[in-house]
DNA sequence: CCTATTACTCTCCTTTGGGTAAGTATGAAT
DNA sequence: ATTCATACTTACCCAAAGGAGAGTAATAGG
């Protein structure tokens, strides 16, 4: 047990479980394979790199790294080993020197790209509620003090 | 200048920004705002703090923790303090005691719920291609050793 | 007086993220 | 012989993420 905000007594866990949602409708299984999928790929830098991508097309390694913009190439090359290994963009080595390297998406990437969509919009949408929404915020954090 | 893989001589840059995309189309300030909002809001624990809250309306701070899962009181705590600083929740003290805190999404936290909906949905579709890709990924790999 | 309750906060600790700088392989060009 | 180019890898380091566990405030109920 690892979550210390598991922690309850069995009867008033029952009583929980008895009183609350439905039959709970959900695969624990799913959920847990999901929640996996969702952490790695909500990753600023796997959706740099796909919109990078999604945006130019095939691109060579420092290229992309310019196009992305402050990544490091130790955090460049993790971050497009992961996303080969997860199947969302391929890797292509020239057997030239000096060395070629292409990254490309996969039809994988396009859709996880066109499923973020929604969020870049959002994000365009909002920023400015967001900036004043913090604003506010701090203002009152310090009127309480 | 912080990225290395800006390190371009002037003469080079220059023939890349000539030959290379059109204008650019894009205002750098507002693409920095909104890569700053993503980093922040493509979060694991935002993520799922929005769909807990989505699906369960208002909850308490307990209820909360153990709806979303193995996050810790310190995380959960930070969470929520800054997706109420960023207007995505409010937070309800009742003076009383026990304390009773209660949690609810506003209109905003409710517009990026809906945002992410897509990824969600990705996630469902896809998470057996990733996981096949994975195993495929670590076959070649370790073949080629 | 003691305990239970809730939503924290604080301290200590380990793990991960991520930057910097240097090194590597190899053939073509100077 | 030296330099250059590219796509890395490796070693070292610091800072941030994040877990574990204890403590706290204040009151109602035994």
């Amino acid at each position: 047990m690892k979550n210390p905000l598991h922690n309850l007594e069995s009867r008033e866990l029952a009583a929980r479980l008895s009183a609350a949602e439905p039959p709970a409708e959900i695969d624990p299984k799913l959920d847990a394979l999901v929640r996996e999928i969702i952490e790695r790929v909500a990753d600023k830098w796997t959706m740099l790199v796909l919109e990078v991508l999604e945006e130019h097309g095939t691109v060579r390694f420092t290229r992309l790294g310019e196009l992305v913009g402050d990544i490091s190439q130790k955090m460049l090359t993790k971050t497009v080993r992961q996303m080969e290994s997860d199947g969302l963009i391929i890797r292509t080595v020239h057997p030239v020197i000096p060395p070629r390297v292409e990254y490309t998406l996969t039809p994988l990437g396009h859709s996880l790209s066109r499923a973020f969509c929604g969020v870049w919009i959002w994000a365009e949408q909002h920023y400015d509620e967001i900036e004043r929404s913090r604003q506010s915020f701090r203002r009152r954090s310090s009127e309480e003090q």
